[in-house]
DNA sequence: TAGTGCTGGTCTCTTTTTGAGACTACCACT
DNA sequence: AGTGGTAGTCTCAAAAAGAGACCAGCACTA
């Protein structure tokens, strides 16, 4: 993954539009990237990009989030557009969570960041260790 | 941007490395990407690709972070890996930000996804005024 | 020569966010 | 009658983030 992959003109086009001209507040991009950045948002939305989940499932599947935690993510992808919820009149009322068109359409950027992740955490994992050894 | 961008087989990979064959706690991916999802280090990944920064520049060029925050996220990309430090024996000593070959490696997929926030931000933005209207 | 400003921070205090866990109401099954 | 599963809410404590004062050292200025 050499240098050639920073395209110059992309590059001007994503500064301009993440700077918002020079200043890095009040940026649209920053808007958006805030939203998906949080502890949960990306870990529920690489759940949901696999297939629906109804909330218990989504509970014990991430066993360490609380539940607070995880009705109010969803509720932040809900109202974003990411995620779709449908309560259905079960006996006792099941709710679903999907991905929308929007949700999966950002999957497909955020996946390559978790490939890249997957190839690189020894990396992170190691330059951490050095630190940290250096601070000593 | 259709449903061809997931390719089934990269999914799989990704989804084994994410789910650490069936949970998400103690997932390595969540780890690396737990540490690029706080809410400045994006933001100061994305500013460190354009050109090494001082301190103090950062702090302009970022007005609404405190120097709290900005001293402790460039802590935490330094120890990751990310951003290295160096300090200038100039007569107010200076210190330099820039990013390492693994924070420029990083920030390649980084990108894609501050493209796609830059292209539906304004999708987002409808589906929140949409959901907050029907809230109401 | 005292005052001002710039450097890159740290320290403390307050506010916000997050986490832990009890609690709810309804229904099915035993 | 008791137990468990549904999807949450509510309260309180802990952790994280924001605001702003403060620091030492040097340069320039008045």
């Amino acid at each position: 993954m050499d240098s050639k992959i920073f395209n110059l003109k992309a590059k001007l086009e994503v500064y301009k539009a993440m700077t918002n001209g020079g200043n890095f507040a009040d940026c649209p991009v920053r808007d958006v990237i805030q939203g998906i950045s949080g502890k949960w948002n990306s870990l529920l939305v690489m759940a949901l990009a696999e297939k629906p989940y109804r909330f218990g499932e989504l509970r014990r599947l991430v066993p360490d989030i609380s539940q607070r935690m995880l009705t109010q993510t969803l509720y932040d992808l809900q109202r974003d557009g990411y995620v779709h919820r449908e309560v259905f009149p079960t006996k006792p009322p099941s709710v679903e969570y999907s991905l929308t068109d929007l949700g999966r359409s950002m999957f497909a950027p955020l996946q390559m960041l978790v490939q890249w992740a997957e190839l690189n955490h020894d990396a992170v994992r190691e330059a951490r260790a050095a630190f940290d050894a250096a601070q000593a």
